[in-house]
DNA sequence: TTGTATGCGTTATCAC
DNA sequence: GTGATAACGCATACAA
């Protein structure tokens, strides 16, 4: 019985079927506890979410969990959240999960400067994938991103190309590495196209009062024609509301992207960054595999471009044949 | 040794220091495999989530999620996420899971009428405590439920407190339990209030034109010191636009309630029903090992009720001194 | 009070 | 090509 389960190819081609028809019938599952106990995997990675929420992931996390979970069953394996009891000091809460032998490894997220996690693990042989680059170490290679600045980048580009000639950045204040990242397409893409500007640039945090006053200002530096490129779908929320209550419209008046495509980039018909989170789950998924299998660290870093998803905030610039009636 | 941790006040209290120093010092945790090997229990509880991700709990899941993780390391178990592959078909899932012994029992979430899963859980002998009523069996008790009439109910006093005299609805389409629900605490609230106007109401599945336009509807309908409940935040979001374009200003011009307390009432400052997930959550695991101990049934239904957060859109209607400068 | 043996379900090894 | 057996780590029952 073992050897059909394990080495089919090893066992008569009469007894194989006789004993899978039983193993259909009786609807014979292995135990995934004995299993993890014969074999010293558990098949599973922890994953800790933080109670906080805060963070890049606040708005995907859902989304990024369901891929992660879908992708995971697809290798026979599962995905086990777990929560730090003290978000600062979350290297005990790993500690236990694998000593206790619950998960093999984990997949890292809201990774950080000066994040303990990365070398705990390695030093402890625990195999990890981040997604969000491993910034303090060049040398670790097991994270998977979405490549901010290239995403931003375009959408810089694609404002241009529609005929928005002055093109603003809202942003988080400096220091957070995503942030900073992003804010680093804008500067790129405007210095190559020759339409760089850097004043036309503003920080506040994601909050809304504070992103509509720091948009406000931007407004009026870029003016009617001008576009705004933000970080989030929340900064651009914020822009949104102090074009509308100031008549002008998205996509006609001033352009507008946003970051995440979440609901309210949807909602507010926004043309926004989408990251591409089936990949990442799957490329994560993909390195833990193959750096539990073996110490095997050829799989390195993998940046993802995001996709530029277009909807009426970013037409034509000047347009104003579509301008809708109110 | 293995007194020691089962049953300490059987062993001799030196021995009992020694033993405990030497699992302090080589760091023992015990592997959770073994356990539910000899056990029998793995210790852990199924989600299924939804790639989909609509339904209610597409806004709150990520929350209910870390709250039932955060819940569960309390009583020292764990819960498991998983996907069904076809989502209209999940039992084969639940079966997997529960055939391997990945999990002890499940978390049902999104419940709603026709469905499968409770009777077969309920035939197969498999915990299980829902998130969301057991609408078709009244007999369950094994559920938790916010109770959405109750909070839409009190959304609507307090904007009749607060001098807005045309309450009308945004609402999903009928047919689902829980849109349902939600509308019958808006048309009690307004007979009770004896303002009752059942033409003040417009349904919407979640996509924003359409919203956009039902919203505009009503609130041509409510007028100005009108005010407007919303079956979700999402809606609100719709309904909000609608009064920026027109720039008439939410809680000054026409009251807005949203529900769920998402990012994006925070990010609007709007009023909002807060679900008490904790709480969910705490009483979920509870049924969850009550149900899981024994078959006791005396754990029943449980309606929590919604807490109404009070923002910037609901202030005293009329209110124009504090009508913001633009 | 302490130490030891058994079996949970699986898989891998090794006689047959 | 097939069937029996040991060991993974723990909890429990029982012997010392």
């Amino acid at each position: 019985m073992s050897n059909v389960v394990n080495a089919p190819e090893r066992v008569a081609p009469d007894t194989l079927a006789r004993v899978q028809a039983q193993i259909e019938l009786l609807g014979y599952q292995p135990s995934r506890a004995a299993q993890t106990l014969k074999q010293e995997r558990a098949g599973a990675w922890g994953i800790e979410l933080n109670s906080a929420g805060f963070g890049r992931l606040g708005a995907i996390l859902d989304t990024f969990l369901i891929e992660l979970t879908t992708g995971a069953a697809g290798h026979g394996s599962h995905v086990v959240p777990f929560t730090a009891p003290d978000p600062l000091d979350p290297l005990p809460a790993y500690e236990r999960f694998v000593a206790s032998r619950v998960a093999d490894g984990f997949v890292l997220t809201d990774t950080r400067t000066s994040d303990p996690r990365p070398a705990w693990l390695d030093a402890h042989h625990v195999p990890y994938a981040a997604f969000g680059r491993v910034w303090d170490d060049p040398g670790v290679t097991s994270w998977v991103d979405v490549d901010g600045a290239a995403g931003i980048d375009a959408a810089v580009r694609h404002l241009a190309e529609q005929g928005y000639e002055r093109i603003g950045y809202l942003g988080w204040p400096e220091g957070s590495p995503v942030g900073d990242d992003r804010r680093s397409g804008w500067a790129r893409a405007t210095a190559d196209l020759g339409i760089a500007h850097p004043e036309w640039q503003a920080t506040t945090p994601q909050v809304i009062d504070a992103a509509s006053s720091a948009a406000a200002g931007l407004i009026d530096a870029v003016g009617t024609g001008g576009a705004l490129v933000c970080a989030s779908d929340a900064l651009a929320l914020g822009a949104w509301r102090v074009l509308v209550e100031r008549g002008l419209e998205p996509g006609v008046d001033v352009g507008l992207v946003g970051f995440d495509d979440t609901d309210i980039a949807q909602a507010l018909d926004l043309s926004s960054l989408h990251q591409p989170l089936d990949q990442v789950a799957e490329r994560v998924l993909h390195v833990l595999g193959t750096r539990a299998d073996s110490r095997d660290p050829s799989v390195g870093g993998l940046l993802l471009d995001p996709e530029l998803v277009i909807r009426s905030s970013s037409k034509p610039a000047g347009d104003r044949t579509k301008r809708k009636e109110k």
